[in-house]
DNA sequence: GCTAGCACTCTCGCGCTCCGAGTGCTAAGC
DNA sequence: GCTTAGCACTCGGAGCGCGAGAGTGCTAGC
């Protein structure tokens, strides 16, 4: 069963299995090969190649008189194939100039991270027709600024600002403290942990910090108790999800006990975790067993990678069934991650 | 076809059918009921009551042979009596000290709005079962603080404090500011702003208070903007959803096309808007055809505003079948919008 | 006014058959 | 030796009819 058994003809068998499949989400025919596609060899020919296919796990048929469907391993090859240059992506699965114009113009708009992230998902959820995904910046963020703003007596506001995102948080305040007080504090604290991973601000560091200021322990501690949550396990990371109704237009899923782990996966932050991340460089494809959550083999998650000012912060990617159309959207996911990397560097 | 027309024992019968086909999902037959419900009668009288009802439009007979199952307007009845104490609500349907103190347990550890609305609607979900959905507090909120943080040499960090929720918005500089500069602006808009409602602060209102700012024009326009944004249209509306894929677990979505528009209308920020909205003053039921979205009769909804310093803010509320235990789904939506409230009132 | 009895209606599930799509194999052809 | 036409074979799905069972509506008697 190794992969390298395959000749010229069966590839450009696969490949047509596959596209007609993804396009009309039926078993193939050999003869629909072969009048559909210019193969140049008879349907009997094809059957061969189908057959032995068929053995090495590329096809699978759900019954005996049945066509052919692809498997996993097929699309694992067909995608790993695309992605290394190997096998020319179908015309029509470009970007065209005009949409990547019209991905740019929505996004640019957005001068507000989580707008843009929102939009992110909002558009590739629009483009593709999967459920999809755009989680906020993740990771080792940098602290950048803390500021502390007055609400009331009893309460003040934490503004973080880091690398990437910005966050607010309520501090109780055990005694009242003047704007002014305020002020120093933040300064203080912002001059001694600028620059520090927000998951590395440890007791130690801050108390270093406090020595500066006497008879604001507790208002130093609180701010750190804030600090560590905001960079601890949970990271603050959030994600964004669109169009999850769409899967339950793919025929695929029609049938709601095969939906349902789909969507609750969706629904719940651990999961949607990961089945995202950990985030990967360029674009990452996930093809139905190799996802991590049961209940989404039958899946494919396509995802990657957007980053602020160089550094990978976050994800975005669509969820869709493993029929898909695969080169585009890679091609429409790549692009989002650029243009949302684009966009953020801008804001915040 | 007057309402009035019923009888205690039509009364009787209806609720019983009512409470049968709430938790069976099934027609109930005259049987059914007459030895599951002490009603002192026979199947054939409560037979005679079912016709008599089924005319008046408050049940609805599949085909000839089949059991009854409530309408629309059965609910309706039902639930303004019981919201009108005129019917007491089934033993199982209170909510049990217990219960409440969990829900105050979790709902309480949280100091941030976003994470409060998170958490009830997470907690709806968790206790329904069902769709939740908690919106951000909108409405003609109040400024309270405005403050702009240095974030690099063309941009700014603006916090906008608002009575009931705080943002942040990014604002580009047209040319550098000064942390000192930055903060007399804030300073200056902020004594000038104070107290307006978002809505209202307009063009003419704002430049008054840019008079003392001599210079600075560009900059006191990009935050007006923002805030003109912030509070204008959308309102800074935004709506956590938890707990979608639950409506697959009724028998009445069983079928993909009736689930679809369920999950397509809590997909859109502008349906969801229409489901929840307006807020009402206490506990809103609205019952399959009174919803205004198609596609989700058949659905029932209830909400919930929550209130920050007593006034009201925002929405919680749930989308379930229109068989629903109401009795228990109304208590829940209430308490929770009661303990948001209180939460929500400590922080911001 | 209530109830027992009974005929009637309609759905649902089962087994049956038939049809057609698509294969696998074989034998002949280039 | 690879390719192809021809053909038998297999299997799923649609359509049909039937019987069972549930539940009603009606009527006649209490």
């Amino acid at each position: 069963m190794l992969a390298h058994e395959l000749d010229a003809r069966k590839h450009q068998i696969l490949w047509a299995v596959i596209q007609e499949y993804v396009a009309r989400a039926e078993p193939v025919a050999s003869e629909a090969l072969c009048h559909r596609y210019g193969l140049g060899v008879s349907a009997a020919t094809i059957r061969l190649g189908m057959h032995a296919l068929t053995e090495m796990g590329y096809l699978y048929q759900p019954h005996t008189s049945a066509g052919r469907v692809p498997t996993d391993r097929a699309y694992r090859l067909y995608v790993d194939r695309l992605m290394a240059g190997q096998v020319p992506p179908p015309e029509d699965h470009r970007l065209t100039p005009a949409e990547r114009e019209r991905i740019r113009r929505r996004m640019q708009a957005k001068d507000h991270a989580e707008d843009a992230l929102e939009e992110a998902a909002h558009t590739l959820a629009a483009l593709t027709d999967y459920p999809s995904v755009a989680s906020t910046p993740g990771g080792p963020r940098r602290l950048r600024h803390l500021h502390l703003i007055p609400l009331a007596d009893d309460r003040a506001l934490l503004v973080v600002v880091a690398e990437g995102a910005s966050e607010q948080r309520v501090v109780r305040l055990q005694r009242p403290a003047t704007e002014e007080e305020l002020r120093q504090v933040s300064q203080v604290l912002t001059r001694a942990l600028r620059g520090l991973p927000l998951s590395e601000i440890t007791e130690a560091v801050a108390q270093q910090a406090a020595a500066a200021l006497p008879g604001r322990q507790e208002l130093v501690n609180a701010v750190l108790a804030q600090l560590r949550r905001h960079g601890g396990v949970r990271a603050g990371v959030r994600f964004f999800v669109d169009g999850v109704s769409n899967i339950l237009k793919q025929p695929e899923f029609q049938d709601v006990h095969r939906a349902r782990p789909v969507l609750a996966a969706l629904d719940r932050e651990e999961t949607l975790r990961d089945v995202l991340l950990p985030a990967p460089c360029d674009v990452h494809v996930r093809i139905g067993r190799e996802n991590p959550v049961d209940g989404m083999w039958g899946c494919s998650v396509v995802a990657a990678a957007y980053r602020v000012r160089g550094r990978p912060a976050g994800v975005v990617g669509v969820v869709g069934p493993t029929r898909m159309p695969y080169a585009r959207t890679i091609a429409l996911v790549r692009y989002l991650a650029q243009t949302l990397s684009h966009t953020l560097s801008r804001t915040v």
